[in-house]
DNA sequence: ATGACTGGTGTGACCAGA
């Protein structure tokens, strides 16, 4: 079982380049975010074209996620983090597929640092510890997936000490990513690759695909069910030189 | 240190991203 996320930076926009990489990738599972389109703009008949069902938690302009699943039916667990009825923003959705829990998030940037943005962010990985404390247990494979916007360790940044003071990589923002994987998840990439340079991000400035200056902020945790499961992990980093591509690179894993 | 690039929105001297 092959499961990856993807953050498209406008799924429309982004649709051409989506298709190619779904076509040459045939992933059972992928999540997304940043599908910077309202639920009603979502591109379900190219997605069905392509083979693959799909539920999505839009928004106008920002945020937005979604969960394709080929060949085996999407249950949607929940689409939403709980813990603030206040919060508009659409950055998570849970589905189960083929007898996976998948949770599908969008973490906020929180940038500038500090201030309401930082807050923010800080507030909704709170909240989001708080919900995947309910899942890491469970006699259920889950593996909870998207942008988490957290370079966990200085490996996983380009020049790190350029990072210190930004929102993706402050000591609180670290601090947060470690309490929530110090639950019992496994870092997917790190389980396989521990000491490997592994970016998923390169900004649209400074030709920084070409230069290799970029970030580690998409991952995969997987609770101890699952955790023995893991065959494979790997970026499609060819997909950032695309045309059109997104500033992200499409990340998967395969599962026994 | 700064600014560079992109999508979406809407035509901004825009916002937000990371």
């Amino acid at each position: 079982m092959k499961i990856a996320t993807y953050n498209v930076n406008g799924i429309n926009g982004r649709l051409p380049v989506l298709l190619r990489w779904l076509e040459e990738s045939k992933p059972d599972v992928v999540c997304l975010q940043e599908l910077k389109a309202p639920d009603e703009k979502f591109p379900l008949q190219a997605i069905n074209d392509a083979g693959y069902e799909a539920i999505w938690h839009g928004q106008k302009s920002w945020n937005g996620v979604a969960i394709l699943s080929r060949g085996s039916e999407i249950k949607e667990l929940r689409r939403g983090l709980p813990g603030d009825p206040d919060d508009t923003h659409s950055r998570y959705i849970e589905a189960l597929v083929n007898g996976v829990v998948i949770g599908c998030l969008y973490l906020p940037n929180g940038n500038p640092a500090p201030g309401p943005k930082f807050d923010y962010k800080l507030k909704w990985f709170s909240r989001f510890t708080e919900h995947a404390a309910g899942l890491v247990n469970r006699d259920l494979p889950v593996v909870l997936c998207g942008d988490y916007n957290v370079m966990p360790t200085e490996i996983d940044a380009y020049k790190p000490e350029r990072w210190v003071d930004d929102a993706l990589f402050r000591p609180e923002t670290r601090a947060a990513f470690k309490n929530l994987t110090e639950q019992g998840w496994t870092d997917a990439i790190r389980k396989l690759y521990p000491t490997e340079v592994i970016y998923t991000f390169f900004d649209y400035f400074r030709n920084a695909y070409g230069r290799n200056a970029g970030l580690r902020i998409d991952h995969f945790l997987l609770n101890p069910a699952l955790e023995g499961r893991l065959k494979a992990a790997k970026v499609d980093l060819h997909v950032r030189g695309w045309e059109k591509s997104s500033d992200h690179c499409p990340v998967w894993i395969e599962l026994d």
